[in-house]
DNA sequence: ATCGGCATTTGTT
DNA sequence: AACAAATGCCGAT
């Protein structure tokens, strides 16, 4: 399997600043204790204060001050505290796929099931890349029907996270194409494009349970998250919230699928497949959009 | 630190 | 194929 190794860095120059913001959010929760001043911070990254105060404005459209208080856990319970509707209709039927105002991202999904995966998976072909993002590099999987994966790795991570997502569906054809999947990632993580007129078409490759969760999971609105316990409710299995969380781990179409706005019961960010700092930086970068 | 709960996966017969 | 055991972005004690 070709994974290629060369991501291009000309695209958004969101790109490079993640690193920086990278390592802000891993000091700013790794020492959460003595609580890093600003200027600490950038001292040990070798940066001017007013360098990083550049690259956050840039970044995330939010000063430093005000994206560290986006990534407490102040900020998450206040994410928390804002009732919302229920996250899934009650006519909404397992495997039944539908346009709808899902995320800000406007999409219409299509859900498979693993049966009808197999009958056409098998000669099927997922064309992929990897383009530079806000979040870092990340991975697109595309059928012809639409976005079916999308994954993050850190700078050296692009295999395994490769072998990750192929590895969620072993038949598959891979091809390398990231002329194919370059446009998604464009548009995926420019809120500028997000618009109703043309949605972008996922697919949802999973077992009902697993699509009823990631359905919740579309429902949650930018700005606003959740619980599990909540969504294990929401698809009328209060008990459930531990297997909920199973399901949103294994979401493949990560960030499109807002499974970072599923939070625990108390604010905490308990896990993100793609890394806890992954999670915050998305939190704080959405704070900057709402 | 532990344990109940539950979908899925992985390892055994 | 059936079953047991392990695992995971939970939640309560």
């Amino acid at each position: 399997m070709n994974v290629v190794t060369s991501i291009p860095t000309d695209i958004t120059p969101d790109g490079t600043d993640y690193d920086t913001v990278r390592h802000v959010i891993e000091m700013l929760t790794e020492d959460y204790r003595d609580q890093p001043s600003l200027e600490t911070i950038a001292r040990r990254l070798r940066q001017s204060p007013t360098q990083l105060q550049k690259v956050f404005t840039r970044w995330a459209g939010l000063s430093p001050k005000a994206f560290l208080q986006a990534v407490t856990l102040d900020h998450a319970k206040r994410l928390l505290r804002q009732e919302g509707m229920p996250l899934l209709e009650a006519s909404i039927e397992v495997g039944l796929s539908g346009p709808g105002r899902l995320h800000d991202l406007f999409v219409t999904h299509e859900a498979m099931s693993p049966g009808e995966w197999k009958a056409r998976g098998g000669g099927l072909t997922i064309r992929y890349g990897f383009h530079p993002s806000p979040f870092g590099t990340a991975l697109v999987m595309v059928t012809d029907r639409g976005l079916a994966g999308l994954a993050f790795a850190d700078a050296g991570e692009e295999r395994a996270s490769f072998e990750d997502m192929a590895g969620r569906w072993p038949n598959a054809t891979y091809l390398e194409d990231s002329a194919a999947t370059a446009h998604y990632a464009a548009r995926i993580f420019n809120p500028e494009r997000w618009c109703a007129e043309e949605p972008l078409n996922i697919v949802l490759i999973g077992s009902d349970f697993q699509i009823r969760v990631w359905q919740a999971l579309l429902n949650i609105p930018l700005g606003k998250a959740t619980t599990y316990s909540k969504i294990a409710g929401d698809i009328g299995q209060p008990t459930a919230s531990r297997a909920v969380g199973a399901a949103v781990g294994r979401n493949p179409i990560s960030f499109v699928v807002p499974c970072h706005r599923a939070l625990g019961k108390g604010g905490e960010l308990t896990g993100y497949h793609w890394g806890l700092t992954r999670k915050r930086a998305i939190l704080g970068w959405e704070a900057g959009k709402g």
